[in-house]
DNA sequence: TGGGATTATATGGGCGTCAATGGGTATACT
DNA sequence: AGTATACCCATTGACGCCCATATAATCCCA
């Protein structure tokens, strides 16, 4: 299976629509290139897409609970009811319902990020803060990291 | 087999008929896509709709259920007895029961939440306090929930 | 290997089709 | 007759399909 790799940075034309990255689609099952899910992050002020094909497992993961138990209820309303299955029109491109633009503050432009199994859609300075973010705080880690592994040679460093 | 997901708002006409939303249409079987089985909800103040192939799946595991028991007497009244088969026209639209209407305090609008085999009906401010509430629970739980949703990542993962 | 030729991708816009909604009228049931 | 329901037709707006173009990527041959 394919993998959703790398970023994109794509406008949204006067009709709402943006192009899915050609190598996304190239992504997606053979069976379902013309339609993608979308879903609000549970983390992030992001949007996150993934082929239908993901969706039905999960669903089928949930159905086998039981049938009349408080949680078979709660995730199907938690996840089934909040995605939205798009379609890909013949050019790849599909339309971003109105409340994921809101909960994302996308407007003109969106950044297109791999995630490897899925992808996430982001506003594109919104991107870029979340990038140095991660970064940052990858780089942390490192340091506390080496501070337990080389201490001594921090000693030397400054 | 295609499933009820993602949620719309419709509305009800003066003649008391709302569309089933187009997606739902399609989730439906091939062999019957002209009708809808309602009956309440046992857990919330909504109306609950599904296939009539379901329904059958329903039966079944009533069936399965100790002959003796209460609870198979239990289900097989409240669910069984108290199903609506309601038809659904050429433009896509049905008629709600008012007994339904009034146990779910639908006036003149709805939303349609799509829970994967089956669908709710609710007025809409309760469905989105209902949709708040499952949130909120679902999100104390959160290992229940990453134990339906990692399995699946790995299986795509070779 | 350079550079023109070919193809693919991202983007723009016209237009037909479909979904949601409203309303008239025929048919059926009581 | 009166009420309820289904069928038919109409309207509106959204969306998908088609065609077009510019830029970018790839190919291919001298």
């Amino acid at each position: 299976m394919e993998l959703f790799v790398s970023q994109f940075v794509n406008k949204i034309d006067k009709k709402g629509r943006v192009s899915l990255p050609s190598i996304f689609r190239n992504a997606l099952p053979q069976n379902s290139k013309n339609e993608i899910i979308l879903y609000k992050s549970l983390k992030h002020n992001s949007i996150e897409g993934c082929s239908g094909d993901r969706i039905k497992d999960i669903a089928d993961r949930i159905n086998k609970l039981d049938f009349f138990s408080e949680d078979q209820d709660d995730f199907a309303r938690s996840i089934l009811s909040e995605i939205i299955p798009t379609n890909i029109d013949k050019e790849g491109r599909f339309l971003i319902p109105d409340y994921l633009k809101k909960h994302s503050n996308i407007t003109s432009e969106v950044t297109f990020v791999g995630q490897g199994h899925y992808f996430q859609i982001w506003e594109p300075k919104a991107a870029i803060e979340r990038q140095k973010k991660s970064r940052a705080r990858l780089i942390k880690k490192k340091k506390s990291l080496s501070s337990i592994i080389f201490p001594i040679q921090r000693s030397y460093e400054k």
